[in-house]
DNA sequence: TAGATTTGTATCCATGTGTAGCAAGGGACT
DNA sequence: AGTCCCTTGCTACACATGGATACAAATCTA
């Protein structure tokens, strides 16, 4: 079952902090402590984490703040701290982007089972995220060599794909079958939301099309999806 | 952004049934509610929902057993709603495999952020044809491509399909001499329910039968069922 | 920094899709 | 059987969506 997850938890108080690491170390985690905002950020440049546990109340930058700030790049699922009865904290707190939380005080074994929670689901779509690195991939008559972001056919001939038609392309293959939105696509290829009238995606699908498609007046390889967006509609396997 | 999300809610108490579906509506999302296992499984076959709102205790089958059930599929996200204080139920159903759980008595405003925080997680992407993605499947005297979307007939003519033929036409097959009705229809191809006067599917069904019917005055493979809705009169297997 | 390549934006056009309106068909009633 | 009414089939049309081209901005490379 892999490598144990690794916690970070930040809470202004000393107590708190340690007797949580030490319920969850006994739990089977890997636990670090900071105090506040300033620690965590010192903590979080030198070390990967897989969970975040935050308090909300902390002298400095409150945990909110801190949310606001850490969610949007979606690489770390957050847990919050709330204090007893403060409602608004809490859906203020899901609506900022927190993956959780939990009301002072608390039960150990809670925190645990929503730890536990948070990262079976984030675990479900992190391996996809850069699943192909390194790897060749075959699909429809094509072999994408993800090292080189060149494209193989079945005479050896090889076809260079543009950083950002790799990207797309990756995007599409891990998640082979699956209708991506634009929306998602721009989300995850460039990390940035579609402002009105974005066509990017469109183009950029429809110059990947003139690569990879056989007969680009008929796709087959990437489909369309009216009101929908496109979809890879072919089986993605490992290649030599 | 999509159609809005369709909210499937299972109590047993009608009034908390009815008084939640409402004020999700209110808030833009669409909701279906049934009163205990049985009925949901039901709403289960013949419509598309994004997400389960599921009490733990009801008559008959109860939502840890149904939980436990539906979360192995991983297909839909769950939100489990507890009696107050059982708080071995909550961590259970979370182990069980439930997204999110909420204590009896809750604040509606709380479970609509729940609700928006576990689909946001859960970003759905699904497979443009459902179960029968990647395949061939044969019926009448047609073989659906469900990769390239065409139908080959006898003499290996390729008839191409739009995407919401082709939907209507994957919805049909799954659910083969099933009467389903023009909502349901639209509920799964579009993942809207039907306005006054929604003639939406008749037209659909009208150029779906152009496309595969031998004598169009006369369909054979796409039944009319007068007051009912359509059916799809015909075996359906696996094809090379 | 200059030139080349890549990427985003604006625009035109073909096609797909929902709606309206009318014709046809089927059942229920007299 | 004849008539009414409801349901369904079909055509036409308006409009939104997506494909493609051209061009501008940004980025990379030498």
């Amino acid at each position: 079952m892999g490598p144990p997850p690794h916690i970070l938890i930040v809470d202004d108080h000393a107590q708190i902090r340690e007797s949580v690491a030490r319920f969850l170390e006994k739990n089977g985690m890997r636990t670090t402590v900071a105090k506040d905002a300033v620690e965590m950020d010192a903590k979080l440049v030198t070390g990967h984490f897989d969970l975040l546990v935050l308090d909300v109340m902390m002298p400095g930058e409150d945990g909110l703040s801190v949310c606001r700030r850490l969610a949007p790049k979606g690489d770390l699922p957050i847990i919050m701290l709330t204090a007893l009865g403060e409602e608004t904290d809490r859906i203020v707190g899901l609506e900022i982007g927190a993956d959780d939380y939990l009301a002072k005080p608390f039960n150990p074994r809670e925190l645990l089972a929503r730890i536990k929670s948070v990262l079976r689901r984030s675990n479900r779509d992190e391996p996809l995220a850069g699943s192909l690195a390194g790897r060749k991939v075959s699909f429809a008559h094509w072999i994408l060599d993800t090292d080189r972001q060149v494209l193989i056919d079945g005479s050896a001939t090889e076809t260079p794909l543009t950083t950002s038609e790799f990207k797309l392309l990756a995007v599409l293959l891990e998640r082979a079958r699956m209708v991506l939105s634009r929306d998602q696509l721009l989300d995850l290829t460039a990390g940035r939301s579609a402002g009105p009238m974005d066509r990017t995606i469109d183009n950029q699908i429809s110059r990947l099309r003139r690569k990879i498609e056989p007969d680009v007046l008929r796709p087959s390889v990437i489909k369309t999806v009216r009101n929908g967006g496109y979809c890879l509609a072919a089986d993605v396997e490992d290649a030599t």
